[in-house]
DNA sequence: GTTGATCTTATTTCTC
DNA sequence: GAGAAATAAGATCAAC
C-alpha cells in the first residue's frame, strides 16, 4: 500500500482524466440509450408496434453484418487473387 | 397481412423516419463504445490495469448510485410528510 | 435429426432428470418470489409505505454491492503489490 | 424530519423486520437462482445444448399453463351448468 | 386499460 | 473457450 503512493503526479493526473473522459463516454452513451427508449415510445404513441418495429431493426441490423461479411470475403478473395 | 398493404403513405414515411432514427442512434452508440474501448486500449498501453479500472469506475458508478437512492429515498419521506 | 434419436436410454434420463431438477427449482425460486409478494402486501395493509420499504431495500442492496467491489479492488491491489 | 422520528419503538422493530424478512427471501431466491446456473453448467459439460434444454423448460412450462389454463375454463363451464 | 415500475430472461461483451 | 459481467429485451404486475 505504501508503494502504491509512489505514483508520480503526472501518472496520477493521466489516470484521473482517463476515469473522468470514460465516465463522461458512459454518461453519453447512456443519454443515447435513453434517447432510443424516447423514440419506441413515441413511435408508441403513434401506434406502431414497438415489438415488430425491434424485429424490423434487427433483421436489418443482421442484414448489414451479412452484407458486410461477404465485403470482407470479397477483399480476401481478391487480396488473395492479387497475390497470386 | 391484406390490411397491412392499406397504410397511408404519410404512415410509411413516419414508419421509415422512425427505423432510420433509432439506427442513426444505435450507431452512434456504437461509435462512443468503441471510444470507450480505445480509451481502454490507450489506459492498457500506457501501464495501467485495466481490471482495476474497471473495477474502480463500477465502484463510482454504484456510488452515484446509491447517492441517487437516497436522494429518491428522502423525497418519498418529504412527500408523505407533506400528504400527513 | 435423425442423429437426435440415437441417443442412448442413459443420456435420455439424464436429460429428463436434469429438466425436472431445473423445473424444481424454478418452482422453489416462484414459492419464494410469492412470499416476497405477501410479505411486501402484508407490509401495505400494515401501513407502511411499499415504494419506500421498495427504495429502502435497494439501498441496502448497494451498500453490500459497494462494500463488495470495495473488497474486490482491495484484492487486485494486493495482488499487484504481491507481483511487482 | 422531526416527525419521522415520531414513529413507535414497536413500529420500527415491525419494519425492521420486514426488511429483514424479505432480504433473507430474496438470498435465498438468489441461492437457488444460483443452483440453476450450475445445473446449466453442469449440463454444458455433459455436453448438452443449454439454449435448446432453455426451450425445453420455456414449452413444458407454456404447456402446463396451458393446461392450468384449459382447466379453469373447464371449471367455469362445469360451475355454469350447475347454475342453469 | 394503459402507462410505469420491477423482475426476469437472453444476448452480447469482457476477462482469464 | 469458458465463465463472469453488462446490456438489451421481454414479461409481469401494480397503480392511476
Amino acid at each position: 500500500m505504501t508503494e502504491a503512493t509512489h505514483i508520480s503526479e503526472t501518472t496520477k493526473e493521466k489516470l484521473r482524466q482517463t476515469i473522468e473522459h470514460i465516465e463522461r463516454l458512459e454518461a453519453d452513451k447512456a443519454e443515447i440509450a435513453q434517447d432510443v427508449k424516447d423514440v419506441y415510445s413515441e413511435a408508441k404513441a403513434f401506434g406502431f408496434d414497438t415489438k415488430a418495429l425491434r424485429q424490423v431493426i434487427r433483421l436489418r441490423k443482421l442484414d448489414r453484418a451479412e452484407r458486410e461479411e461477404m465485403d470482407m470475403i470479397l477483399d480476401t478473395y481478391l487480396l488473395a487473387l492479387g497475390e497470386i
